[in-house]
DNA sequence: ACAGTGACCTACT
DNA sequence: GAGTAGGCCACTG
Protein backbone atom coordinates (compact mmCIF):
# COMPACT_ATOMS: atom_id res chain seq x y z
CA UNK A 1 0.00 0.00 0.00
CA UNK A 2 2.19 2.76 1.12
CA UNK A 3 5.23 3.07 -1.53
CA UNK A 4 8.45 4.02 -0.72
CA UNK A 5 7.36 8.00 -1.30
CA UNK A 6 4.89 7.89 1.53
CA UNK A 7 8.09 6.16 3.99
CA UNK A 8 10.05 8.92 3.09
CA UNK A 9 7.37 11.54 3.75
CA UNK A 10 6.91 9.65 7.34
CA UNK A 11 10.64 9.20 7.73
CA UNK A 12 11.63 12.83 7.78
CA UNK A 13 8.43 13.95 9.56
CA UNK A 14 9.36 11.75 12.50
CA UNK A 15 13.20 13.16 12.41
CA UNK A 16 11.52 16.38 12.87
CA UNK A 17 12.96 17.12 16.68
CA UNK A 18 10.76 18.28 19.24
CA UNK A 19 9.85 21.58 19.37
CA UNK A 20 10.37 22.29 16.01
CA UNK A 21 8.03 22.80 13.06
CA UNK A 22 8.98 22.11 9.24
CA UNK A 23 6.79 22.99 6.19
CA UNK A 24 5.14 20.53 3.36
CA UNK A 25 7.79 22.50 0.48
CA UNK A 26 10.79 21.91 2.81
CA UNK A 27 10.13 18.06 3.57
CA UNK A 28 9.12 17.47 -0.47
CA UNK A 29 12.33 19.34 -1.69
CA UNK A 30 14.27 17.26 0.53
CA UNK A 31 12.71 14.11 -0.66
CA UNK A 32 13.52 15.53 -4.19
CA UNK A 33 10.02 15.75 -5.70
CA UNK A 34 10.31 19.44 -4.79
CA UNK A 35 7.23 20.58 -6.67
CA UNK A 36 4.82 17.81 -4.75
CA UNK A 37 3.85 19.58 -1.59
CA UNK A 38 0.51 19.05 -2.08
CA UNK A 39 1.45 15.08 -2.50
CA UNK A 40 3.35 15.65 1.21
CA UNK A 41 0.39 16.94 2.87
CA UNK A 42 -1.78 14.67 1.07
CA UNK A 43 0.47 11.63 2.14
CA UNK A 44 0.45 13.35 5.93
CA UNK A 45 -3.19 12.26 5.84
CA UNK A 46 -2.73 9.31 6.21
CA UNK A 47 0.10 8.90 8.72
CA UNK A 48 -2.47 8.66 11.36
CA UNK A 49 -3.16 5.17 10.63
CA UNK A 50 0.67 4.76 10.75
CA UNK A 51 2.07 2.85 13.36
CA UNK A 52 4.77 4.61 14.46
CA UNK A 53 3.42 7.85 15.64
CA UNK A 54 4.16 10.71 13.03
CA UNK A 55 4.36 14.07 14.31
CA UNK A 56 2.41 15.37 11.59
CA UNK A 57 1.46 18.26 14.10
CA UNK A 58 5.03 19.43 13.56
CA UNK A 59 4.49 19.92 9.83
CA UNK A 60 2.76 23.27 9.13
CA UNK A 61 2.26 25.08 5.52
CA UNK A 62 4.61 28.00 4.31
CA UNK A 63 2.77 30.43 6.82
CA UNK A 64 3.37 28.18 9.69
CA UNK A 65 -0.38 27.97 9.61
CA UNK A 66 -1.88 24.91 11.53
CA UNK A 67 -3.82 23.91 7.54
CA UNK A 68 -4.20 20.46 8.28
CA UNK A 69 -5.45 20.73 11.99
CA UNK A 70 -8.63 19.79 10.52
CA UNK A 71 -7.40 16.50 9.71
CA UNK A 72 -6.84 15.79 12.88
CA UNK A 73 -9.61 13.94 15.39
CA UNK A 74 -9.82 17.12 17.24
CA UNK A 75 -10.53 20.29 16.18
CA UNK A 76 -7.56 21.78 18.18
CA UNK A 77 -5.77 18.41 18.78
CA UNK A 78 -2.87 20.01 16.42
CA UNK A 79 -2.98 23.14 18.86
CA UNK A 80 -3.00 20.97 21.73
CA UNK A 81 -0.07 18.90 20.13
CA UNK A 82 2.29 21.82 19.68
CA UNK A 83 1.31 23.12 22.70
CA UNK A 84 2.25 20.35 24.51
CA UNK A 85 5.60 20.54 22.79
CA UNK A 86 6.30 23.57 23.89
CA UNK A 87 5.20 25.88 21.23
CA UNK A 88 2.91 29.00 20.96
CA UNK A 89 0.07 29.03 18.77
CA UNK A 90 -1.93 31.87 18.00
CA UNK A 91 -4.53 32.60 15.38
CA UNK A 92 -3.70 28.36 14.76
CA UNK A 93 -0.32 29.87 13.52
CA UNK A 94 2.89 29.07 14.86
CA UNK A 95 4.26 31.94 17.03
CA UNK A 96 8.35 32.35 16.03
CA UNK A 97 7.55 29.88 12.91
CA UNK A 98 10.80 31.24 11.18
CA UNK A 99 12.82 30.56 14.40
CA UNK A 100 11.62 27.14 15.45
CA UNK A 101 11.54 25.76 11.53
CA UNK A 102 13.52 22.52 10.54
CA UNK A 103 14.44 22.45 7.22
CA UNK A 104 15.53 18.94 6.41
CA UNK A 105 17.23 19.65 3.59
CA UNK A 106 19.47 21.92 5.93
CA UNK A 107 19.79 19.72 9.23
CA UNK A 108 19.97 16.47 7.29
CA UNK A 109 22.38 17.85 4.45
CA UNK A 110 24.66 14.97 5.80
CA UNK A 111 22.33 12.48 5.53
CA UNK A 112 21.36 12.46 2.38
C1' DA B 1 -6.82 4.54 -19.14
C1' DC B 2 -9.25 9.12 -17.98
C1' DA B 3 -10.65 12.43 -14.81
C1' DG B 4 -10.96 14.39 -10.16
C1' DT B 5 -9.10 15.46 -5.72
C1' DG B 6 -5.75 17.33 -2.11
C1' DA B 7 -2.84 19.22 5.18
C1' DC B 8 0.68 23.36 -1.08
C1' DC B 9 3.75 26.70 -3.49
C1' DT B 10 5.15 30.26 -6.87
C1' DA B 11 4.18 33.84 -9.97
C1' DC B 12 1.66 37.48 -11.91
C1' DT B 13 -1.74 41.49 -11.61
C1' DG C 1 1.50 44.98 -0.10
C1' DA C 2 -2.56 42.08 -1.07
C1' DG C 3 -5.42 39.13 -3.93
C1' DT C 4 -6.17 35.81 -7.69
C1' DA C 5 -4.84 32.16 -10.80
C1' DG C 6 -2.27 28.32 -12.33
C1' DG C 7 0.83 24.37 -11.80
C1' DC C 8 2.86 20.66 -9.77
C1' DC C 9 3.05 15.37 -8.09
C1' DA C 10 0.81 11.24 -6.31
C1' DC C 11 -3.47 8.41 -5.39
C1' DT C 12 -8.51 6.89 -5.79
C1' DG C 13 -12.89 6.06 -8.35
Amino acid sequence: MSNNFFERVYEVTRLIPKGRVSTYGAIARYIGTGRSARTVGWALSSCLGQQPWVPAHRVVNRNGQLTGKIHFPGLNTMRELLESEGLKIKNDTVVNFENLFWDPSIELMNEE
